[in-house]
DNA sequence: TAAGCGTGGCG
DNA sequence: TCGCCAAGCTT
C-alpha cells in the first residue's frame, strides 16, 4: 500500500506484500475481531438475506456500483418482485429495464443488466454462472463485482476488493488516509495475502471488511471508537495524517453532457407514448450540446429513434 | 491510463 | 453553499 503521491519503485509480489504489514496487522489478528464485528453490527439487506439467491446478488450488485443502498433498497424490490428469475428480465424490453431502473443512475448499467440476463439465459441455462471467469465475461460485470458474486452468492474465496475495502487496507495496513485513484497491482496482492485460507471464512472476511468501510472506517467522518481493530490500525497510530498531494479526482456535473442526458432519459422514462423531438427540445436551451447528448444515448442504445422524428425507450 | 457516465444527500 | 461521496464498468 503506497501514498498516492509516491510512485511504486517495483512491483511487489505477494510475499513482498505479506511483509510490508506491520507485525501487529497480519492476517489472523484481522480476521477474527472484524467478522465477529459483523456478526453482531451487519445490517439486514434483502440481497444478504437465504432467499435473496445469486440472481438477487447479482442485482444488488449492478445497483451498487455507485449508488448508495438507501436508494437501491426501494427498486430492489420492485426489480425483483417484476423479474424473479434472469429469463423473466431476458423477455423484456430493454427499454422497461431503463425505465424500471428510474433514478438511481448511471442508466446503462440497466442495459447491461438486461444484457447480463439475456447471456445467462442463452448460455447458462438460466442460472447465475457460479465461476469467476463465466461472471466476468457477462456485460456490466467487472473484477469487482464478478468477486462479490461469486463470494457472496455462491461462497467462494476470491478477494473482494471494493472502495471500502480499499480505504480499511489503506488506513489499516498501509497507514494513509486513502487509498490510490485506481486500484494497483499492491492492493490486489495484499487483498490476496490478507485472504483467509478457508473458504467460508473468506467469503465471511470479505462482506465484513467492506461493511467495516461502509458503516465505521467511512471516507469522512469515520469512528474509530467503534472500530473493532482501531489498536491495530497504522493510519491512527501514526496519528491520522491528512491526505497529502492533489485532490483526488472530482466529478463535474453542472452544464456537461451527463446532466443533459439525465434529462432528456428522464422524459423518455415517464413518457408511455413515443416522445415529439419538441419535447427533448425543452430540457436543454443549448441546441448543439443537447443534439450531441441525444446522439450519444442513441449511440448507447439507451434512446430509439423512430422514423417520425420522435423517440423512446429501445424496444429491442 | 484516464475520461466519461447520473443522481441525490450530506457536512 | 457546494464540493465530496456512494458495493464500478467500459473504452
Amino acid at each position: 500500500m503506497t501514498a498516492p503521491t509516491k510512485p511504486t519503485p517495483t512491483a511487489p509480489d505477494a510475499a513482498d506484500a505479506r511483509d510490508g504489514l506491520a507485525a501487529d496487522a497480519s492476517g489472523e489478528t484481522l480476521h477474527t475481531p472484524v467478522i465477529a464485528w459483523f456478526d453482531a453490527h451487519a445490517r439486514d439487506l434483502p440481497w444478504r438475506r437465504p432467499d435473496a439467491g445469486p440472481w438477487g446478488v447479482m442485482v444488488s450488485e449492478f445497483m451498487l456500483q455507485q449508488t448508495p443502498v438507501s436508494r437501491v433498497l426501494p427498486v430492489y424490490e420492485q426489480w425483483l418482485a417484476r423479474w424473479p428469475r434472469p429469463a423473466d428480465l431476458a423477455k423484456e424490453a430493454p427499454g422497461e429495464a431503463v425505465r424500471a431502473w428510474g433514478r438511481l443512475g448511471y442508466p446503462r448499467r440497466a442495459l447491461r443488466l438486461h444484457g447480463a440476463a439475456t447471456a445467462i439465459t442463452e448460455r447458462h441455462g438460466g442460472d447465475v454462472p457460479a465461476h469467476h471467469s463465466q461472471l466476468l465475461a457477462l456485460p456490466g460485470i467487472g473484477e469487482y463485482t464478478a468477486a462479490a458474486v461469486a463470494s457472496f452468492a455462491y461462497g467462494q474465496r476470491h478477494a473482494v476488493l471494493d472502495t471500502n475495502v480499499r480505504r480499511v487496507f489503506a488506513r489499516a495496513v498501509g497507514g494513509v488516509q486513502y487509498p490510490p485513484n485506481a486500484t494497483t497491482a499492491a492492493e490486489r496482492k495484499l487483498a490476496r495475502a490478507l485472504l483467509p485460507d478457508d473458504e467460508r471464512t473468506a467469503s465471511r472476511w470479505a462482506a465484513a471488511s467492506m461493511e467495516l468501510g461502509a458503516l465505521v472506517c467511512t471516507a469522512r467522518n469515520e469512528d474509530c471508537a467503534k472500530c473493532p481493530i482501531a489498536a491495530q490500525c497504522a493510519w491512527r497510530a501514526a496519528g491520522k495524517p491528512a491526505h497529502e498531494g492533489p485532490a483526488r479526482r472530482g466529478q463535474t456535473y453542472a452544464g456537461t453532457d451527463r446532466q443533459v442526458r439525465g434529462k432528456l432519459l428522464a422524459v423518455l422514462r415517464e413518457a408511455v407514448a413515443p416522445v415529439p423531438q419538441a419535447a427533448l427540445d425543452r430540457v436543454w436551451d443549448e441546441p448543439v450540446q443537447r443534439a450531441r447528448a441525444l446522439d450519444g444515448l442513441v449511440a448507447d442504445g439507451l434512446v430509439e429513434p423512430l422514423a417520425d422524428g420522435h423517440y423512446r425507450l429501445p424496444l429491442t
